[in-house]
DNA sequence: AATCTATATCGTAATATTGCAATATTAAAA
DNA sequence: TTTTAATATTGCAATATTACGATATAGATT
């Protein structure tokens, strides 16, 4: 064991995790503040903006790459990096209809 | 190596981390939603609501808890757990002013 | 007191993540 | 074409996570 069990949980919930993890880590956190605050697509940069090294920070973008939280284009010698809004939509939506139910909710007993 | 270099990043990053890690596992995030379709505190059929063992669904509730998602209080011979409104809010809070920037910066390159 | 019920903890195996040095790749610059 | 710059990949060690059987704990029920 020790492989999560995916099979067992339905799309949204999985696709859910699959986003929160991928910002389950705070250099990943850090990598997407930036390029929002950057509020551009960014080629370079990246590395000499956090405190890892450039293969650690490389698997980091290649995660939230793979999660669908940025797109990374080709330019040139570098590679332009930038937020892929509808992740943020999503998560954003996510938690603000949960939040919604918690406001509403007729039991509070905690 | 293989731990986290949380030193190296802001409390605000970490705790945004710390959050979105724990909704990491798609197990947590059923939890979670169940928590609130619910729309109680609910004491004991979080086991059964799962298709994981008893021990695995104990460890899931101890990391939301460790987390901040959830809060659990004793209930004679069982456990009653619910959500932790703050937690989501934080969630809420973050994506929402993330989205804001998003949806009224200038650079749209991607 | 003995038993039942709900939950936690321990121990452990399988797998995943984190981090980096070394190296590869690829395109621009000289 | 050699060199430089930016990024990715490989390989590996340290650590963390996931999952569960076995067992412990603690309050309720009998």
């Amino acid at each position: 064991m020790g492989a999560t069990k995916t099979a067992h949980f339905t799309g949204k919930q999985n696709s859910i995790a699959t986003l929160a993890k991928a910002l389950g880590h705070p250099a990943r956190v850090a990598i997407v503040e930036y390029l929002i605050k950057v509020d551009a697509c960014i080629c370079g940069d990246i590395v000499n903006e956090l405190p890892l090294a450039q293969p650690t920070v490389s698997q980091h973008l290649k995660e939230l790459k793979n999660a669908g939280l940025i797109k990374g284009s080709i330019e040139g010698n570098a590679i332009c990096y930038c937020i892929d809004e509808r992740a943020i939509e999503k998560l954003q939506t996510y938690f603000g209809s949960i939040s919604t139910k918690l406001t509403t909710r007729k039991n509070n007993c905690c």
